[in-house]
DNA sequence: AATAAAAAAGACCGATTGGTTTTAATTGGC
DNA sequence: GCCAATTAAAACCAATCGGTCTTTTTTATT
């Protein structure tokens, strides 16, 4: 500990370090709200109070900004996943837990404007391949996590051994993305609230031994 | 008729709506493909291989061309679910038919890019209102116009009376919604099949009395 | 063929884009 | 409290953005 310390979320650090998280933090939200084109570095500088040399100090260009803020709202999401369903005793449980993280997403945001990893998605796809590449992996990453809770499911003998893991997984993860992608333009939470109803007794329905 | 006659899709037309419909018909796919601020009029006059007079001539502004392509694609998608229903015999076959024309989006692209109601919703939220208005209306016909045929089904006795037919269209919309976006960021047609293959098996089993 | 109107090209515009470089201020270890 | 290094501001840059305006070409009518 120095005379002058920064910090952020209780972790000491460096001035430099500091300035550097607030850009990618502040950024994130940014591009998870308006897209990658839609964010520009006149954006970021109003946003973090900096003006174009402090935040090119740090960064080379605003590529590496939006890999910076992509990595650090992917690990966030991911966080949060294994943080919830830590506390579950069962795979059924943490299936519901699965889908109750997706409607986090929207009700109490970790990067606002949604899932940042199918908004990066959607908007990097065919314009800025880099940042797809990051994006398609993060989300086959995702599918995949999903598709172990519900293999582990039938081992543990809880769900049917009859269905297809990997195929319940796109279908947990397609619709509850496509019902964020609704509710975030009608502006309220009514489709993604439904949508994780109606999963949810599917579990109960269909999965369930 | 003239001796010089402009024609597109067997219609015949003066030059001036023939290059009006050209600019919409090119730009619909820019747009669907990168988006609104991924698409420069830089964009447009290439891809139409006019000036920028030449463009101007026909739209005040980047957002009437915007405006135009939207109306353009909707009205298209709108028709393909009309024709494709036209030949179904019974309210199952129109449920599969709706999945089929989803699914078709991808495969048999009306405008490249996948479904141009939903890209442009994604597109538009939180950095275009205007836009976002006419995608948000489009999202929600389009949920009203499943919901509508659900409840049909439950009318003639098909579908059992219980099932909610506003929840079961958003999730079949939302499901093959994002669906199509882990298609389109994979790059291949996998997730959409096997969504489209899921939703058909609900259906039979859920559904159908 | 002449002509008025429509269409398209081409030159031009200020503002903004992402990015660089130079200068000034702050910071941290001694 | 000094000094080197880090950090950030300020000024600057070429390129591109969406858009306008004038001129030229093409079209449609007589």
């Amino acid at each position: 500990m120095f005379a002058t310390d920064w910090s952020y979320n209780d972790i000491t650090m460096q001035k430099g370090e500091a300035t550097r998280e607030l850009i990618i933090r502040t950024s994130a939200e940014l591009f998870n709200t308006r897209g990658y084109y839609g964010s520009s570095m006149s954006d970021i500088m109003e946003a973090t109070g900096l003006k174009k040399g402090g935040i090119y100090n740090h960064f080379t260009n605003k590529d590496e900004i939006a890999f910076a803020a992509f990595d650090r709202s992917y690990g966030l999401v991911l966080k949060r996943f294994k943080e919830k369903l830590a506390v579950c005793e069962n795979s059924e449980q943490k299936l519901r837990a699965i889908i109750e993280v997706f409607q986090s997403l929207l009700t109490n945001p970790i990067v606002k404007g949604g899932c940042p990893i199918f908004n990066t998605a959607v908007d990097s796809v065919d314009v800025h391949p880099k940042l797809q590449k990051k994006a398609k992996d993060s989300v086959n990453t995702l599918l995949k996590y999903v598709e172990i809770k519900v293999e582990e499911g039938k081992i543990e003998n809880e769900f049917k051994a009859s269905i297809n893991a990997a195929n319940f997984a796109l279908l947990l993860v397609s619709t509850m993305e496509g019902a964020m992608m609704v509710s975030r333009v009608n502006g309220n939470h009514v489709a993604i609230k439904n949508t994780a109803g109606i999963l949810n007794n599917y579990i109960s329905t269909q999965l369930l031994k």
